[in-house]
DNA sequence: GTAACTGCAAAATATTTGCATCCTT
DNA sequence: AAGGATGCAAATATTTTGCAGTTAC
């Protein structure tokens, strides 16, 4: 299995403290992270900027993710190991907690094809899912 | 066919410059909105706050729908009729283009179901194609 | 040692809030 | 006339940029 720093310098990137870190954040949490959810869980220990540096260079390698919202946000969450720098295979459904507002990839459940009108092509494609998660399930 | 005016009324808003204008900018472009886009298509005829407020005002009450972006800003677009107040039933696919950048709302496309992990309850969901469009296809 | 990365300061942009005034009903 | 909607000013919040100092290799 591919340790923190593999992945960067697999990725052509230096080993930095705010990488690594960044990078264990996102290994340990299953889910998405949007750069609020990294200030707060690094403590102050990296600048914003460097947060914002960090998740824009994570992404151009292939290594995170975005994941669309209604919230004017932006979350990101890991690749799996068959992204590459500027090109993504992120095809998995991804879920929104009504309750704790978590955002989980079901990297399992593969965003299915539709069928477009006439005329359209499709390239790529991400699906969302709103609703309870495993933890906040409503009896 | 409902007029602007009886939309407004009917979702019990009174009928002012502002928003007869936007909602005419919605009616008009069958496709997605952003603050920006209504702003430009105004002129500066008004303030930058009265839009957001009448965007806010018009999603409370179901006359438009939020589409989610991965660009952290938010796009907005006209439900149809069946939506109600605080319920959105705007089931259908969106689709970008990534040419002219363009979101179009395909209402005629509904967004499949997908078998959730153990565990998990749907309430609503989202699809956003990416792609080229009717008029900026490749040959 | 050198190139790349980070932090700080500041600029640019986007969003929210309070309040006085104006408009719709 | 009364309540709600708007515009303006200002407070917040978010994102971007430039540059000097620091760190990884």
């Amino acid at each position: 299995m591919l340790t923190k720093n593999d992945i960067l310098t697999k990725n052509g990137l230096s080993v930095t403290q705010s990488r690594t870190q960044i990078l264990e954040l996102f290994l340990k949490s299953n889910g998405a992270l949007s750069h609020a959810d990294i200030e707060r869980n690094t403590g102050a220990a990296f600048d914003r900027v460097t947060i914002y540096r960090t998740l824009q260079t994570f992404t151009d390698k292939g290594i995170i993710h975005q994941i669309p919202t209604t919230d004017n946000s932006i979350l990101y969450a890991l690749c799996r190991e068959n992204c590459e720098a500027g090109h993504h295979h992120d095809n998995h459904v991804h879920f929104i907690c009504l309750q704790c507002n978590a955002t989980t990839c079901l990297a399992d459940v593969t965003v299915p094809d539709v069928r477009l009108p006439k005329g359209f092509v499709a390239r790529q494609s991400a699906m969302l899912v709103w609703g309870f998660c495993e933890n906040c399930k409503q009896e």
